[in-house]
DNA sequence: GGCCGGCTGTGCGCTAGCGCACACAGAGCG
DNA sequence: CGCTCTGTGTGCGCTAGCGCACAGCCGGCC
């Protein structure tokens, strides 16, 4: 993570700071969110919140034995260390960026006192903050009840809802580590999808060729995670 | 669900209430909270906010196909309805009563206008929603990577913390719908806690005997949780 | 007492996903 | 150009949990 100058991104670009007034962007810094970067560690405390422009953090749970769980995932609809301004100021899971890119970060003293004001920037974080926890309840039961390949089609989805392309960088072991699952069952899932023309793979590059037939595999899961969403977040995108 | 009048309930029963000025109770109504109630239902738009004081509420959601699946409990440490300050005024999930009791509620318009307020009350309820949201993330990280007996020790454990007994009245279909697992499995996940004398079943009725040995079998989920409602919320029970 | 209905125990065969082991293949590097 | 390393495909045997079917069994109600 390294401070950028803008090139070409904007704070608009992410669906919370859009609806901020442009006045309050002077407090942002735009970093670089290179793949694989521990945004927070478990238990740890946390300078700063981070808005995603076009990268995607995971938030994942590592167990005692090493494996892990993806919780939720936000990126340029949302933002990373709700923990901040919900009071907790640490949480016991980690954020990970699974898709580099870059985005901006206000420090948590500010994020405080801004949120701490009331208002619309408190409505605002508080309506992102309860469509993450339907993310999450939404995983709870991806988890109990559906097929790999459903979750894989989810996840694949709400990846690519969060990024401007319809590509995504992301080997199968990492995706079985976000999923919790085995690399092999991955491997065989997504075999599947390609088979039938959905996705097309390439040693770490995934391309979605058909997303209307992948939203027609899917679990109900996705549709309800992105309903809420589009409910509770405005979706303007001023580009 | 009736309204009560008080008969040894106080409002200092409930964690969240308990810390609140007593001037603040007079607005709140006791109120019986029938097994099998439904608080809200998913979608509905809802009047009140309810803090248990010895029922236990689940948050579930409901497949298409009927299944379904628990995603977080409340009980006297908490409140149902956190949607209403939340902003989204509802949510895709049902709140059930799992187990019967009483608990006080409080008109969703009252209780918007208070948070409003900030201060106290709104970093408290704050704080209670990162708690449910650790509970929320453990109950995904569980329902992927953890045995059936491990779930129902977890479960079993959660439903304790939050009831004045060591007894829950609870039919093995109930526990298996929370789950969201089959009831044959959580007999024989029952029959062996029961065999190693750890809980007592019979007909609906469960008796925790050997609390430190259930905690022994159960998953890393329980402590996190229990972990994250113990800093998050202030646990003086004024009795 | 006898009946009935809701709860619990048990026994199948079946499948998804696991853990492990290994074969292959493309990409980058010297 | 060949080597190596990282990612992907495949093939086992194994187990937890599923779906179904049915057998007891306790409690309450007439």
């Amino acid at each position: 993570m390294a401070i950028s100058t803008s090139a070409g991104q904007t704070p608009s670009q992410n669906r919370l700071l859009a609806a901020l007034p442009a006045a309050d962007f002077a407090r942002l810094q735009l970093v670089s969110l290179p793949l694989g970067w521990a945004v927070y560690e478990a238990g740890g405390t946390q300078g700063y919140v981070y808005f995603p422009i076009n990268a995607i953090v995971s938030l994942l749970y590592v167990m005692e034995d090493g494996s892990s769980a993806e919780i939720a995932v936000s990126g340029n609809e949302g933002l990373v260390g709700i923990s901040l301004f919900m009071g907790g100021e640490t949480t016991p899971s980690r954020a990970v960026v699974q898709s580099a890119g870059h985005g901006y970060r206000l420090s948590a003293a500010v994020l405080k006192r801004e949120f701490e004001r009331g208002g619309d920037l408190q409505h605002l974080l508080l309506r992102y903050t309860q469509a993450l926890i339907t993310q999450m309840a939404q995983t709870a039961v991806c988890n109990r009840h559906h097929a790999l390949e459903q979750q894989l089609c989810r996840w694949l989805l709400l990846s690519l809802d969060r990024l401007p392309a319809n590509e995504l960088v992301m080997t199968q072991e990492l995706i079985a580590n976000m999923l919790g699952v085995r690399r092999e069952g991955v491997t065989e899932a997504a075999g599947n999808l390609q088979k039938a023309r959905l996705i097309n793979y390439s040693r770490g590059h995934i391309t979605v060729l058909d997303r209307p037939k992948l939203e027609a595999r899917v679990c109900e899961c996705y549709a309800v995670v992105k309903r809420e969403y589009d409910r509770l977040i405005p979706s303007v995108l001023t580009l």
